[in-house]
DNA sequence: GTTTTGGTTGAATCTACGG
DNA sequence: GCCGTAGATTCAACCAAAA
């Protein structure tokens, strides 16, 4: 067959089949503090949490820029705390709770800047979760420092982590380098805010101060997520993780205290639609590593024995034999490393280097990946 | 004269002539471990630090502590609580050295990545620092991850602080917009490691495991200190601070407890040169932006008396007065504070709001600043 | 319709000095 | 400490209106 299965993703579908509907209150928001409202999720039901907590900015007066203008800030009373103790009780808490309901395979995400992620990733490895990595979220439009007396604050952090230095994750590796053209995706991710049409307005004015952009939690979800995964997002705000959660057909739980936030996140993921099936089924193939060897698509016809496979500009056509190599002339090798040797390159991604005529179409053999792909997956 | 030089800088360039010098271990790297070595410098002595310390959190197997002393694991119950614990003791034995040392101006650098950042950022928030900036550098060049079991771990973290929060610190603007292509610099700085000729090899095989690249420290020492300033590094290594404070003109002292670090420091050093003076002052020029009183241009014929200035839309006519002071109808004050007050805003930049015609061109009253201080400043 | 221009805005720990 | 005043500060993206 060529596509494996490993026990764990068996075992997790079964369990996700029988147990998860029944007991948690999947696509709904719970009202109230996120704390109160994880103690009523069961312990080790949930298999990511993805957590936007309040950053502690201590802003001090007005701000405005060099044209004279009023920068609205951050001024919402969720984000004010007396002091570093008040700050890291708060924090102790919720991720107490989080590590609670997360399954043992699970893991933990929590974004936030320099004001506060330095508490939270300390507290967090107190409590015993295990860094994976720590992501930077680069802005490709973040605002400037009015008054030239830092650095332009670019960026954010993001944390990424498992339950235990020992546990399990889900890392879909494939489809982060397929997102990221091929090359292994880096712990720097380039990403705009979230602003234009994206931006949720109410009255021209922005409904929540800092609303995440979709792209990335989309990243965030496909590269550690499966789908029918349950993603718990304790600080639900305007529901971009419940958004992007549906459209990638996963199942999703907030936790909100405001009531305008929670009226705006059910409008909004209201309104989005899943992907369909094909689409979703297509990023599975990029994305929990069936590696399909390129010989299985000519043993089972996508692609048949001597066929002429090409570059773009059509520097070389190599034929494809049945064992799956190509031929050049008297080279032969790999679809990569016949790839590599024509091109004199350190490595070549044959997938979609190389390139075939379908029904009047050139499309890289990758093409035919898919379709294979798709055809065995369901 | 109409350049203004700060008292603070005054002082500093005095207290600098006087005192240091007969003090502090300049240009010396001292021996032994650095909460000991630090203990000989006298307090608020030091400009800067900047701290490269290990992160050798060993959890299970053998363990050692930072100091490079053995735990007992039979005498020693050691779980990794115990491991965080004495890694949080030893950074706070450190950063509490190096804030005695450092002047109520000066600032704080630490360098580190996942494994142990959090734990120094949350321990240097609770001794009192206050962060500037997180910094990242993005490694243009890192090593993959070859298992692909998470994202390539592309960057680590420099943290930049000041004494507190009321602290006064430098940070020279306009140097690093003009190292950045006249773009405020961001807080992602995107450099390669140090390998190549920079390395230090001894016999084929690096001296330090972790050498860090000068380009890192160059930036660092241009934005954050002045010529002359005093910089220590605890975690001195193979000297890479010192070799870049001495080109750059500014004072090191560095400490290391390994030998062989010393010695390939040392000799390294002394075959730094530091840049000549010319390459310097323009350096110092571009910084420190030398503040001119508009008054100083009319006193010198940049501005007459009597000249028209306006607003680009021309709502407002004003006339320029003897002293300096600017006229529209029955209101009067300084370029700054009339645009203020006209336009009803919380501040205005008088240099680029007000235009006045000269050889037929309208100009903002900076041009004639400028023009003033290329006449000034040879 | 297309391009140009001007206005607005975003998780921001955002001044220095003298009295 | 506080207060008042002089002085020095912005980048990318999106949108709407004008050309």
């Amino acid at each position: 067959m060529g596509v494996i299965e490993t026990t764990k993703s068996r075992a997790k579908r079964v369990e996700k089949a029988i147990e998860l509907p029944l007991e948690l209150p999947v696509g709904r928001i719970l009202d109230g503090d996120c704390v109160d409202a994880m103690r009523s999720i069961p312990t080790g039901s949930v298999d990511l949490v993805f957590a936007d907590p309040p950053y502690n900015l201590q802003l001090g007066g007005d701000l405005n820029r060099p044209d004279g203008s009023h920068v609205d800030a951050v001024t919402d009373h969720w984000d004010q705390f007396d002091s570093f103790k008040v700050y890291d009780d708060f924090t102790r808490d919720w991720l107490t709770e989080a590590k609670r309901i997360l399954k043992p395979d699970g893991a933990l995400w929590v974004i936030g800047s320099y004001h506060n992620i330095y508490r939270v990733g300390a507290i967090l490895q107190d409590l015993g979760f295990w860094i994976l990595n720590d992501i930077v979220w680069r802005k490709s439009n973040p605002m400037p420092n009015f008054r030239g007396t830092r650095f332009t604050n670019a960026h954010e952090t993001l944390l990424w982590c498992s339950q235990g230095e020992k546990a399990k994750y889900q890392f879909n590796y494939r489809a982060m380098k397929t997102l990221n053209d091929e090359l292994q995706m880096r712990s720097d991710w380039v990403l705009p805010i979230c602003n234009g049409a994206e931006r949720l307005k109410e009255g021209g004015t922005k409904v929540h101060p800092t609303q995440k952009p979709e792209s990335l939690l989309y990243r965030v979800l496909l590269a550690t997520t499966e789908r029918g995964d349950v993603v718990l997002d304790p600080f639900f705000g305007t529901g971009t993780t419940g958004a992007v959660a549906k459209r990638l057909g996963r199942q999703w739980i907030g936790c909100e205290r405001e009531g305008v936030y929670r009226d705006a996140a059910l409008k909004r993921i209201e309104k989005e639609l899943p992907l369909d099936e094909s689409a979703l089924t297509t990023m599975q193939a990029g994305r929990s590593a069936p590696k399909v060897a390129f010989g299985a698509l000519v043993e089972n016809g996508y692609i048949k024995p001597g066929t002429q496979v090409f570059d773009k500009k059509r520097r070389w056509v190599a034929t494809v034999r049945a064992d799956g190599s190509l031929a050049y002339e008297k080279q032969t090798g790999s679809i990569h490393g016949l790839g590599k040797e024509l091109q004199g390159a350190p490595s070549c991604n044959g997938w979609t280097f190389w390139h075939y005529e379908s029904e009047g179409e050139v499309k890289p053999v990758d093409a035919a990946r898919k379709l294979y792909l798709l055809a065995v997956e369901d």
